[in-house]
DNA sequence: GACAAATTGAACGCCTCCGTTCATTTGAAC
DNA sequence: GTTCAAATGAACGGAGGCGTTCAATTTGTC
C-alpha cells in the first residue's frame, strides 16, 4: 500500500554525497548542502539513510561497486611480450591517474581511520582485485614458458610498483602530470621485468 | 621593551596543532580544543597564527622540518652488494612504515587541493629528497662499476617501488602490517634489481 | 476515488566553531 | 618599581551543522 519509495532519489543523494564527501572530505561536507544538491529535501535523506555516518559508508560503498565494473582485466593483445607487458602498464597508470580516483583515494584513506571497514572494502574492490587478476596473467605466461616466475603476485606486485614509481604519490601531493616521465616508467619497468623473467 | 613572546607557547601550540590536524583533520579540529592541549589560551593562538589556514601551514612546515632532520641518508655498510641493498631497502621500508608518517601523509594528501603548497612543500622535504640521494648513492656505485644504471633516478625509483610494493597503499587504507610480505618484497626487489642492473 | 506511505518545507533546540573585543593580570626589561 | 607588551578569561555575534518534529502535499496502489 501506500506510496513506493523513490529508487531515482536515492541514487541522487547518493551521487550527491560521494561528490561533497570525496571532494569537501566527510567533515567538510553538510547533509542539508548534500540534499539540495540531490534535489531532495533534508528529510528524505535521514529517512533513507539514518545518519552521516551511514551516509557516507553507502556513498563509498556504491563507489566500490563502480569501480568494481569499470576495471576490465587488462584484455591479451597478441604480439611481442614487450608489447603487451606495455599495453597493460598503460592501462593500469591510465586507470589509477584519474583525477576521481585520486581524490576518492585521498578522501577514503582520510577516514578509514574512524571507519576501518571503508578502507577494508577500497581495498578489496579496487589495489586487491587488480593485482590478483594480473597475477593470474602472470602466472599463464608462465605456464606458457614465456617468463619464469616463481611467485606470481610478487612479481605482479613488483611490476605494477614500477610502473606506478613515486608518480601515485606525486600525483597526491598534487604534482602535475608528467606523461614523459610516466613512458619512462613504463618503458623502464618492462625492460627490468624483462631482464629478470623472461626467458631467453 | 614590555613582556617578549614566550617561543615555548609557540611550540606548544604548533605541536597540538599538529597533534589534532594529523588526527582529526583540518575540518575536524578546533582552535578551541588546540589551543586547551597546548594549555594556551584562544587568543593567543590567533595573535600569533592569525587565522586557522595558516596555522594548519605553520603546523605542516614545522612537520616537514623534523622530517628534513629525521632523514638520514642510508649510510654505505660495507659488504657484499646484494646486503647493502638489504639494509637500505630496511631502512627506507621502516621509515615509511612509522604510523605518524601515515597519517601525516594522509592529512596533507587530503588537504593539499585546497593547499597546493602544502603538497608541494611534504614532496619536496620528503620522498624528493630521499629519492635524491638514493639516485646519488645509486650513481656512485655505477662509477664503482658494481653496477651499471643509465639511469640512476629511474633505477631508484624503481628499487624503491618494488621495495614497498603496494604495502604502503595497504597501510593507508587499514590493513595490518604483514612483516612476513615485507621481507619478501625486500628479497625480491634486491634480487629483480640486481639480475637487470648487477654487473656479473 | 480512497487510502497510505513517501516527500516536502519550515521551523526548532542544541551544539560547535570561528574570529573579535575588552578589561585584567602577568612578567620581563629598563 | 615603573613600564609596556604579552597573555588570559570571559563573553559576544554570526554562522553553520546535526538530527528532530510536524503539518501539508504529492503520488503511487487498491
Amino acid at each position: 500500500m501506500g506510496r513506493p519509495a523513490d529508487e531515482a532519489k536515492r541514487e541522487a543523494v547518493l551521487t550527491a554525497a560521494a561528490k561533497s564527501f570525496f571532494e569537501h572530505g566527510y567533515a567538510g561536507s553538510s547533509i542539508e548542502q548534500i540534499a539540495a544538491d540531490a534535489g531532495v529535501s533534508k528529510v528524505t535523506v535521514y529517512n533513507r539513510f539514518g545518519d552521516k555516518r551511514s551516509l557516507f559508508a553507502a556513498a563509498v560503498e556504491r563507489e566500490c561497486e563502480q569501480m568494481r565494473e569499470s576495471m576490465k582485466v587488462p584484455e591479451i593483445p597478441s604480439g611481442d611480450l614487450r608489447d603487451r607487458l606495455t599495453a597493460i602498464a598503460e592501462a593500469m597508470v591510465a586507470f589509477l591517474s584519474r583525477p576521481k580516483m585520486i581524490q576518492f583515494e585521498r578522501r577514503v584513506a582520510a577516514e578509514t581511520e574512524h571507519e576501518p571497514a571503508v578502507g577494508a572494502a577500497f581495498l578489496a574492490a579496487g589495489p586487491h582485485r587488480m593485482m590478483r587478476a594480473f597475477a593470474a596473467l602472470l602466472a599463464a605466461m608462465h605456464d606458457n614458458g614465456e617468463i619464469q616466475v616463481e611467485n606470481p603476485e610478487l612479481a605482479a606486485e613488483q611490476f605494477a610498483s614500477m610502473c606506478k614509481g613515486i608518480g601515485d604519490l606525486e600525483r597526491r601531493f598534487g604534482a602535475p602530470d608528467d606523461l614523459k616521465r610516466n613512458r619512462e616508467r613504463i618503458e623502464g619497468a618492462v625492460e627490468v621485468f624483462c631482464r629478470a623473467y623472461a626467458k631467453r
